[in-house]
Parts: C-alpha cells; sequence; structure tokens
DNA sequence: GACGCGTTGAGAACAGTTCTCAACCGAAGC
DNA sequence: GCTTCGGTTGAGAACTGTTCTCAACGCGTC
C-alpha cells in the first residue's frame, strides 16, 4: 500500500500530476477537507456560490478529487450523495446517518484478510472494495433520544 | 441475526407483509434472481418492455425490493448502478467490475469485530455496514488478457 | 356482475449532472 | 511589459435518470 500523502500536500499531488491548483480547486479542497462530516454537491456549490464559484466547476472539481482519490462519496440515512474527505491512505468512513459527521478509521487490516480469502476461493482478481459503516453519533444520540424519547 | 428466507419463498414475504405479488413483479424479480450478474434499471426496463412492463413500474418495483433488503445495490467498474439479488440474510457481493457478475459471501463475521471496535472507541449506534469487493472474475481475466494483453 | 382499492403504463415534470462556448487566467516566450 | 497559447471557468442549455400524475386496469370481495 502507498503512502498517505498528508491532506495539506494536496498541491504537490496536483503539481507532480501536472494539473492546476487553481482558486476555486483551492476553495473545493478546503471545503471538504475542512468539514468533519460529508457534503452534498448541492452544499458545496451554496456554500461557494458567494466566492464566485459555479456549480459546473464543483462538479467538475469533486469528480476529479474523487478521480484522484482525494474523495470518497458516502450517503446518509436519507440516501443523499455526499462526499468527504480525506479517504487518503485507505482509510474507511464511519459516517452518521444523521448529522453526516464522518469518522475515520484503518479497518484495511480486517478486510485484506477476508479479500485474501475470497480471492483464493473465487479466482477473483480483486481490485479494490468498498465499506463504510453507518451509525448514530453520540450527539445525534442524545438529541433523539431526548427529543423524540424513541 | 435473521434466518434468511429462501428466494422461492419471495411470494411469503410479499405475503406476509400485505403486499401484493403482481405478475409486474414477479417478471422483475425474476430477471433479477434469475441472472447471476447485476443489471441496470434501464437494462431490466428494456428487457422487460415486451412483457408489457413499463418504465416506472420497474423503479417502483425495484424501489420496493431495495426496501424489503431483497435486492443490493452495487456499481461495476464503469460506475453505474447495478442492482443483484438476493442479498437475503446479510451477504455481501463480490462483483466482476466488467461483466458484473455476482458473487455472495458471507463477510458477516469479519465486520462485525470492527464494528464492535468501532462502537466501542467511538460511541457511535452501530446500525449497519456496506460492503461490497470489486474484481475480475476468471473469464474476464482471461478475456482481458487474452485480447489487449495490458 | 358491481364495487373498491391498490397497481399499472404513458407521458409530463422534476432534479441532478454533463455539455457547450465564450471569457478569463496564468505561464511561457519574446 | 506585451503577446500567445492552453487549460479553466461560469452561465445556461441540454441531457439523463428518476419521480409524479392520472386515468385505465386487475383482482379480490361482496
Amino acid at each position: 500500500m502507498t503512502d498517505p500523502p498528508p491532506t495539506h500536500d494536496i498541491e504537490a499531488v496536483f503539481r507532480e500530476k501536472g494539473i492546476p491548483f487553481t482558486r476555486q480547486r483551492r476553495l473545493i479542497w478546503e471545503l471538504f477537507a475542512g468539514a468533519d462530516r460529508a457534503a452534498t454537491i448541492t452544499e458545496a456549490a451554496d456554500a461557494l456560490r458567494g466566492e464566485g464559484v459555479g456549480q459546473a466547476t464543483v462538479y467538475r472539481t469533486v469528480t476529479l478529487l474523487s478521480d484522484l482519490g482525494l474523495l470518497a462519496r458516502v450517503q446518509d440515512r436519507r440516501g443523499d450523495i455526499c462526499y468527504t474527505a480525506p479517504p487518503i491512505g485507505h482509510s474507511h468512513p464511519l459516517v452518521c446517518g444523521v448529522c453526516r459527521k464522518v469518522v475515520r478509521f484503518d479497518g484495511d487490516g480486517d478486510v485484506r484478510d477476508l479479500e485474501d480469502r475470497l480471492a483464493a476461493e473465487t479466482g477473483f482478481a480483486i481490485y479494490g472494495h468498498h465499506l463504510e459503516v453507518y451509525g448514530i453519533c453520540p450527539a445525534c444520540r442524545a438529541t433523539e433520544d431526548g427529543e423524540h424519547g424513541e
């Protein structure tokens, strides 16, 4: 497994690939990297409209960052597609289904064994996996218990 | 864990919930359950158009089956959203990214430990997870190696 | 056979995403 | 400093996938 580049070195990642790291791309990256919870593209576009970042650019940049492996797609309990950064270096997201807070964890050891076993059993050449864990974070649990008594 | 109802007993699942198992629903179910690989909604709609099944019905039924936990959503290497049956009883899909062939496996033991650890470490109330493994099946590997020499 | 209720199909409506194109920006060369 | 060139951007159109609407239909019940 490759070494996870540190988040703040994203500029280096771009430079290395010869991709310009423009003002808009920086703003979009900072929005996702600076938040501790996943955001939808619409939310990002709304938040950055004031900064003069167009919707198309948000779409283009999110796609670009995803392709570079710098953003991961997750979904909340309602099924809304959100993005969260950074999944760099192969961590997995534990997502709060209510507030979309994301805690990252490294479940790689656990999954690697499984992959090896599957490869041996099925003959598949395994190239990846997708693991997300969903839960309700302590803060949202407190709120839900208190307010709805559910 | 609940006992996985056998695939052929899907009618019983519907009956139990008081949901009519109509001709259209049967056709749609059989299309997904009968295939050994995942299909997109568009493919299903195209395949069943001749049987007089409308597109809206395919969407409605796939949503219904997903809600009942009888279909799982996966994606191929191109990112196309596909559905596969049956994930009943908590198996996970190993999907061929090329031909979308699906092999199911029970990785639950592996993930359960991880979940317990995460719950203890983070305080999240974990309600679910999403695990898919992606690979290239032996048949597609043979084709790709032979034809593209990649 | 008539009634009632949920399901269905066709097409309209909608939302999210991608495409188009002229304007813009920054780096390189003069 | 000015010009050129290639990639990026923003606005809006176009497209795609999905959901909604509504009249017709099918099936169980009376």
